[in-house]
Order: structure tokens, then C-alpha cells, then sequence
DNA sequence: ATCCCAAAAATGAACATTCATTCATCTTTT
DNA sequence: AAAAGATGAATGAATGTTCATTTTTGGGAT
């Protein structure tokens, strides 16, 4: 029942055209969400953004809540290829923090902040999208761990059970940085400024742990 | 054409039972809309929870972002209140804390989160509702800036401009606590030492500027 | 190149619901 | 009995979903 719409990438030259596809009506459809909500936005509206019919939109996703799910994975694939460059650099820490930085005083676009308040209401709300959303936020905290262990050089499962609360925090600060209210267009500088500073400390505690069991 | 659902209460003993009357409905269907959503929830779902007929909820909400409008002014009385406990407190930093230690880890009600991240949602897609919440938080960030006015001894003015955005980070944290995905019905306590941690460093921070400011 | 045709892609009208909103009417209060 | 409170059926517009039909595509045979 509960299948992901981007079905993983098999050999068929059909599927990656499929999934090509889908990513384009994605691309379309999702600022269509974001200004209207989950409930507020219509199968009609969504065919229309994606500029099509409404019988051929049914053909792509059967339901909103398979947007969703797809809008998700597809977020989680981009995280993943820059967490790939993040723990193949020399630093991984430090590329890790240059990476939050970028993604929290970067404006990406206008509506990722209402689209992912939206998600984050939905997953509370239907119990299905909420499980999508657990599994990647489970997802980011395993490559979180990842390159916390590269940098302390303490062992995964030490990491894991030391500073799961660490990610947790992390994944507080960023998003509550793309959905609090922008004025002039960016977050404002100073909120930034100490919400950067905190994720320095969260992630020096870190660090530090590696220093203190390398000793 | 923006004005706030639940009036300003006037010396008029109708006002005040109209009052209690909107306070007794928004009892009712609030967790209508934490469990539909915003535009999921239907007029007639909502007067049929506060257990009234379609056309007389009308009478007492014309349109979903009034009840909306009215749960903001209604939380903010709350808040309201406990500030001004805190204010009064021989130790005003320490029962923020202490308040705020309690917002965090209570689950008032396993719906809270819901709420609260429905209305975060709406208020980044419909700018009237944008508003009243900036209001709310700008009334939150003031009486934070009046409570690190009385724990440092420095002026209101010179508190403002050098911690608003610590008060920025602080509620992004309470939010992000009360928006966390709970399994077990409260949030991780993990995660809520880490939180509190953070906050209490927040706070350190403000108290030590007061300690060399008064030297 | 050309023709053919089957599979896939795309259409949009149609149907049954549901929703927001109104209002003539009834009931309670004062 | 006047005023305020409350009712719920009625209306018209929207919405989710289906499906019979048309268009496009791709490739094998001539």
C-alpha cells in the first residue's frame, strides 16, 4: 500500500524516462503547494501547473499524498549527493558546516519555506506521510552520525548512541530557519548569526568528544 | 478589513459572555483543525464540533482565518499571562527557564504540535494571518527583551538591539520542540536536554552581558 | 522512405460528492 | 412582544475520480 511513487531507478530505459518525467511535473507542481496548501491546492490546479490534463495527472500520481512521498524522496536524493561530497572531502566537519551555513542563509527559492512548513504540518497530520518524513529524517541522521564518526574517529555505534540528540537539534535549527517569517526576502542576519553560532557549539561538542577519547 | 475575532473586551457584560462564548467554541474545534488541517476542515465539520448549527457558527466566525485570528489572540493571553508571572518572580531569568522548561517538555496535548505547525503553515501562505503572528511574536520577543531588561540592570534599548535575536532562536527552539515527531507521546528526552542545554546557554549569554555591562 | 498498427500518452466531459454561504423560519431570552 | 440566538434546508460553485475517446509514439514490414 504504502509504495514510493519514484520507484528506485531499475535498468529499464522506460523507468528513467518515467522518473524523468516526474521529476519535471514535480518541478512544476510544487510551488502550486506551497501557495496553496496540501487541502487548498486541487487535482485540477496541480494538472493545470503541470500543464496537462487532469485524467493524464492521475496517470503519474494517483493521490496527493504520492506528491508528497515523491516531493520527499527526491529531497532526500539531493541531501544524499551532498552529504557523499561532504564525507568524501578531506574535512568533513568543516565541509559539513559550510554546507548548513549555505543551506540556512540561502534563500533557494521564495516557497521552499511555506512548502516545507506544509510538509512538516501534513506529516504531523497523516500518519502516512508522516512515516515518509521519519525515514528521512532517520535517513539524515545516519549520514549525520556518519561524518561525526569520521571526524571524533570514535566508532559508529558509540556516535550513534552519544549524539542522535546533536542531529536532532540540527535539524531543529535548519528548519526552523527556512520557515521563520522573512521580511526583505533572506532571514534576518542577526537570527542567523546566533543560530550559526549554536550549531558551532553543537558541533565543537563534537568534536571535542573525538579529542578527549583520542587522547 | 483585518480585525481581530475575539473583540477587546469592553465594559459591556454582552461582550464579555460573546467572549466566553468564542473561548467555549474555540475549546471545541480546535482539534478539528489540528487533525484536518486548515482547508481540510469544513465549516460544517467545525459547527458540527462545537455542536451548533451550520448557519449560527457563521454568527460567531464568518470565515476560517477569523478562528485562526482567534486562536492567536487566545494563546497570546496565555503567554501574556505567564510573562507577566514571570516578571513579577524575585528571579524573572530563572522562572523563564523554568517556564520554559516546562513549555518544552509538557505535552499539553498530543494535538499541540499539530496545531501549531498548521498555523505556522498558514500564516507563511496567507499573509493576514502572516500578520497577526508577527504580531504575536514581536509581543513574545518583548516581553523577553523587558525580562533580560530586569536580569541585566541594562536599559530596554540597549537590551533590544543586542538580543533580539537570541530571543529569535529561543522560539524557534520551543516551536521546533513542540513540532518534533513524538513516538511515545512526549519528545525524546535526549533531544530535550540538548534543546534545553541550548537554551539555558541563551540565556547564560544574556546574564554574563549584564555581569560586565554592571561591573 | 513510406505505410501500418499496437501500445502508450493524453484528453476533457461527465458524475456523484462535498463545500461555503445565505436566509426564511423557529426558539429562547429579556 | 421585541431582540437576540439558533436552526437546517437550499443554492450554486468546486472537487475527486473515472473513462470512453483521441492523439502521439516507436519500430517492423514493404
Amino acid at each position: 500500500m504504502a509504495h514510493s511513487a519514484i520507484a528506485a531507478p531499475t535498468a529499464t530505459p522506460t523507468a528513467l524516462a518515467a522518473d524523468r518525467r516526474t521529476a519535471e511535473i514535480l518541478d512544476r507542481i510544487w510551488q502550486v503547494f506551497a501557495t496553496k496548501g496540501f487541502d487548498g491546492a486541487s487535482m485540477q490546479d496541480l494538472a493545470r501547473a503541470a500543464d496537462m490534463s487532469v485524467g493524464n495527472f492521475y496517470r503519474y500520481f494517483p493521490s496527493k499524498a504520492a506528491i508528497i512521498d515523491a516531493m520527499i524522496s527526491r529531497d532526500l536524493d539531493e541531501i544524499e549527493q551532498k552529504f557523499a561530497v561532504i564525507i568524501d572531502s578531506a574535512d568533513p566537519m568543516t565541509s559539513l558546516r559550510a554546507t548548513l551555513e549555505q543551506r540556512i542563509s540561502t534563500e533557494v527559492c521564495a516557497a521552499e519555506g511555506p512548502m516545507m512548513a506544509e510538509i512538516t504540518a501534513v506529516a504531523l497530520r497523516k500518519p502516512e506521510i508522516g512515516e515518509v518524513m521519519m525515514r528521512m529524517e532517520k535517513v539524515i541522521t545516519h549520514y549525520l552520525m556518519t561524518v561525526f564518526a569520521l571526524a571524533t574517529g570514535l566508532p559508529h555505534e558509540e556516535v550513534t548512541r552519544r549524539f542522535t540528540a546533536h542531529a536532532g537539534l540540527i535539524m531543529i535549527l535548519v528548519k526552523g530557519c527556512s520557515m521563520s517569517p522573512r521580511k526583505g526576502g533572506a532571514t534576518e542576519s542577526d537570527l542567523l548569526a546566533v543560530v550559526l553560532r549554536t550549531i558551532d557549539s553543537v558541533l565543537a561538542e563534537v568534536s571535542d568528544a573525538g579529542l578527549k577519547g583520542n587522547s
